[in-house]
DNA sequence: TGCTACATGTAACACGTTACATGATTGT
DNA sequence: ACAATCATGTAACGTGTTACATGTAGCA
């Protein structure tokens, strides 16, 4: 019964459908293999808004490629809507780093865990590293030309930058961390 | 009724409480002003928690400095808990980035639009960066020799290397979208 | 035949913030 | 006197995940 269903879900689905009509399973699979490193929605929110969204005329449904499953689509309405959601206010939710907050009070914890945490969170962000560079080789290839690439590469530069800063920092706090007694 | 009231709430109870006892007001203006960056917790998870970390013995509360004020510490129990605490793994919570959202759906939102998140962000940034310079020169000044002190720097290098990160990620995404048709 | 992937939806539960109710202390 | 700050707690609300129930289609 809920009117205002998420703003920041309703981008996710309307911006998802606007790149291409499918079905919400498609959908769903579509925000984590793309936004995965910065957004996620899970099953339990994507339908409700899109039932939100038909129900106010924004999301069109039609018999998809397959019985039983529904091909939706944006209307034209809802492409204004889109743009309204967009240029609304980013809501940022309160940070909670768990690595942070453990690294914090690494006297409680120990100095020698909280080294085995850095070196994780180092490989960790050296994983992604590649994972970035990968995809923006992939899609500069497969999407040359689309209209969505430039902010699909500053999405993906993002993620670069913060994966470097990861690294960078690891081995800042594995130094800092050498002098202060194992 | 809760049982298990998120364990990475306890871990900022219990490790702020073995800073130094205080009172349930006191630590969360502790959490907010030390641990903000990368932390947060309201009244409405304090509260409880300690009402729960009491029940268990994990803290005691003696009468504060103000009448109806009390005054929380941990046991030698809710040390050995802490410790527990700190060495399980990490919960990540699914990313939530509002501000890679819009630049991801940067087509519909206009490039213009797009420039002033990234102009915006990249000054919030700057602003973080000139904040973190200055706690950790006072931290290094009030809190030398503190066995904490090492760690906050850890966090705190954290901070420092995500803010230069957003910054020079802004001046690139910046460049992209010069050549993306304004 | 049976497994896997596709597909839709709901319900229960956990989590977390905000607003509210209430009151004492301190400084002006 | 009055305002601001310190202080404790609860209730309502929204949000978001997980688990469940259910069924179809393709393939080995």
């Amino acid at each position: 019964v809920t009117v205002v269903r998420r703003q920041q879900t309703q981008i996710a689905v309307l911006g998802g459908l606007s790149i291409a009509p499918m079905s919400a399973y498609a959908l769903r699979e579509a925000i984590r293999d793309t936004l995965g490193h910065f957004w996620s929605e899970s099953f339990g929110q994507i339908y409700p808004t899109l039932a939100d969204l038909e129900a106010e005329g924004l999301v069109e449904r039609a018999d998809g490629s397959r019985p039983g499953a529904s091909l939706f689509s944006v209307t034209p309405a809802g492409l204004l809507r889109l743009r309204e959601l967009l240029a609304e206010p980013i809501t940022m939710l309160p940070p909670r780093n768990g690595l942070l907050l453990r690294l914090f009070f690494g006297r409680v914890l120990g100095v020698a865990a909280c080294r085995e945490l850095l070196v994780a969170a180092r490989g960790q962000a050296q994983a992604s590293l590649a994972e970035y560079h990968a995809i923006a080789a992939r899609i500069r290839r497969e999407d040359a030309g689309s209209p969505d690439l430039p902010f699909a590469l500053v999405t993906l530069s993002a993620g670069r930058h913060s994966a470097e800063a990861a690294i960078a920092w690891a081995d800042d706090a594995l130094a800092l961390l050498e002098g202060a007694g194992s």
